[in-house]
DNA sequence: TATGAATGAGGATTCATTCAT
DNA sequence: GATGAATGAATCCTCATTCAT
């Protein structure tokens, strides 16, 4: 009846309990996830998990919450008085980093966030305003000084953002890791080039080489 | 044991009752929809709702199933022999009517299939699996015919879709109306030319010509 | 929500519950009886009985369970190079003993067993195909001896088991007390000579032997 | 929406759903039986079974109490005056008539009656009740004129109708078609002699003939 | 009469949360 | 702190019964 596991050096628990939670979520969602399941997975018994959170939510809040704050301070905002290219791909790759180092973390946020509460899908959708609201202040600043593209600003954020939460999907989400750099590659040459080259009209109008110019990737 | 309402018109029920459990669903989320909100919805009684559906799952399972099919039938193969800039638009304009003028079922798709459940989350990989593979052939034959930039085509689709999810998620979660056409050509030139314009330098360097006038497209 | 009643001394409840649970059965009936009732009575909560057992099926399905070992475990093979008389009336007792015992599993078993479901019907059948078959088999083994009268022993298996159970109905049903060996006398003197003396002139008629006339079916 | 089957004469339509409900509370007990599938057995809409009967219950208890009917009509009370083994046989055999002549209904008797209700358990017990009584009566009075063995009369009259019940619900309940009046011969026969043969001392005593002093045990 | 769509009381089951030890 | 037995609110689902047509 008494088991009192040897006090794992105290305030482990909390973060086992975390990593248990993290995991259990990931692998079930937040519904299917039973406080059981964490705490067994944790190699606690239930009412522990009552001892380091409020409830089942709490941790599923905490989670994200830790989540987004990495998201937020690995985005630098981009300084258009600097390198930009290479400011873009910072950020690329330091929410790479964030992300694909935590595929159940990711996998939290992208695809069990949202099926969760009223309540927190609110919070994720401020989260998710918060960082396209930055992206489009920065490319409105771009376009006054001619390095983003006339057009909605904000809709270019809502792409580029889009596109990067879905190879983050498809990474979490597949077994197969992945080659980092080649999506900061792929990703920024998207943003610069696209990859779409039919252009008949102009074709005919430039004859021979061009497309190689236009697609040598990024000077 | 009363038997009240008289059979309004007959088969409307069923369609009403899955106008209302979209409705909720689209609300609440599958989790906080109560049968007796989609009943409720549908001004009718609990059982009514088992008349009609074998149980809550079912009809989450039928609106999606209904939304995938029309998903489906949207998307035309990109013929490369034709004018693929307007496949590319057709398809892009396709799938926007399906989704945008169905908000809840979009939000459905969107927000709320990954919360189901262990069995419908591989529905819905299954589908995404679908369209991300029939994206990346077309861009393979688009490669082979240098009208599609080289590099890793599955990465291209993701990107593809990932932003066009994305402003459909926008779009279906702001209350606010959009252009869909302003979304079809922002687009459309996201995957043709991207939006960063960020190495000036090398556009003055490369005086007249080609990537300003294939830029120059939109504005 | 609230943890009320210290464990009381652990390992009662479940005994409770499936005390409770016979008691409620033998009342009520398996359909009439409420998974609440049964926690009422055994003075816990409606979510206790589902610590300790899968669902309400299961604990019926225990209990019939458990009185079907008892008694298969209380008949003995009557060896028939023994003292046949006093094999038969041991078993007899043995199973009297099992199921006076308990007058409310025998309720269970012999009145509400049957009503359950087609599933548990089956394991009903088998079990009092077991039964027959096992005395069955004694009483050829007895026929061949000569210890059994000619005719057909499954025939006389289930007189035998129908007369039993009916005493076994009547106890367990009725308040009374019963005299156990009374029955035991009655029931074993009925196999041996039955009990009606109805033919008092054949039986001068007919003198010593032919006794076999008598039993020549029908006179 | 209408269909109103051509008006089968009326009054037929009473009897198909009191047969279809035999049938199907026979098939599946009446906890398992909808009526639903009464009224589809029946080739009615469910409604019309409410415009015939007052309620589930009342199908079945109607049932049942015809059968009771028909059973007490057979049973004739023994006139002790007249020939006894006769009188008894041929209540055997009435009983046999009305009871394997409809299997359905003998196993709603045998088998489903018990799991109803508890008021219907109390009719249950009062039709059992009476003929045990009329029963017991004859029997005492058989005693009076040394026809019947000494010894405690209803436990007699107990052991005879089990033995009875027990050849019904096996019959009622197996496939196979049995033969009558081999059960009438074989339950006289017990009655009369039992089947037990079993008294070695006395088989070394009475050397020859031996049964017939075996059975001389009693009187 | 016959129909069958609609109703809603009733009950089994789950699981987050509490709290006596 | 740790434990895990106990709790009961919350929901899904079934099906006998009603009644407008």
């Amino acid at each position: 009846m008494r088991a009192t596991r040897p006090p794992v050096d105290k305030s482990e628990r909390r973060g086992d309990l975390l990593r248990a939670a993290r995991r259990v979520f990931a692998t079930q969602g937040y519904h299917e996830a039973k406080v059981d399941d964490i705490a067994a997975q944790a190699g606690v018994a239930k009412g522990t998990f009552y001892l380091y959170f409020k409830d089942k939510r709490s941790v599923f809040v905490e989670l994200l919450g830790a989540l987004f704050e990495r998201i937020t301070k690995a985005i630098l905002r981009v300084d258009v008085a600097q390198d930009v290219p290479e400011q873009v791909k910072h950020n690329i790759r330091a929410i790479l980093a964030v992300l694909l180092d935590e595929p159940e973390t990711t996998r939290l946020l992208l695809t069990h966030a949202a099926g969760m509460d009223k309540d927190f899908t609110e919070n994720l959708r401020a989260f998710d305003q918060g960082v396209r609201q930055l992206l489009t202040e920065s490319l409105t600043d771009g376009q006054a000084l001619g390095i983003v593209a006339p057009g909605d600003p904000s809709l270019y954020a809502i792409f580029a953002i889009g596109a990067l939460k879905e190879v983050l999907l498809t990474s979490a989400t597949s077994a197969t890791s992945v080659d980092r750099e080649a999506i900061v590659k792929a990703l920024y040459a998207l943003l610069e080039h696209g990859f779409l080259r039919a252009a008949p009209e102009e074709i005919e109008r430039k004859p021979p080489s061009r497309s190689t110019v236009l697609r040598s990737k990024k000077p």
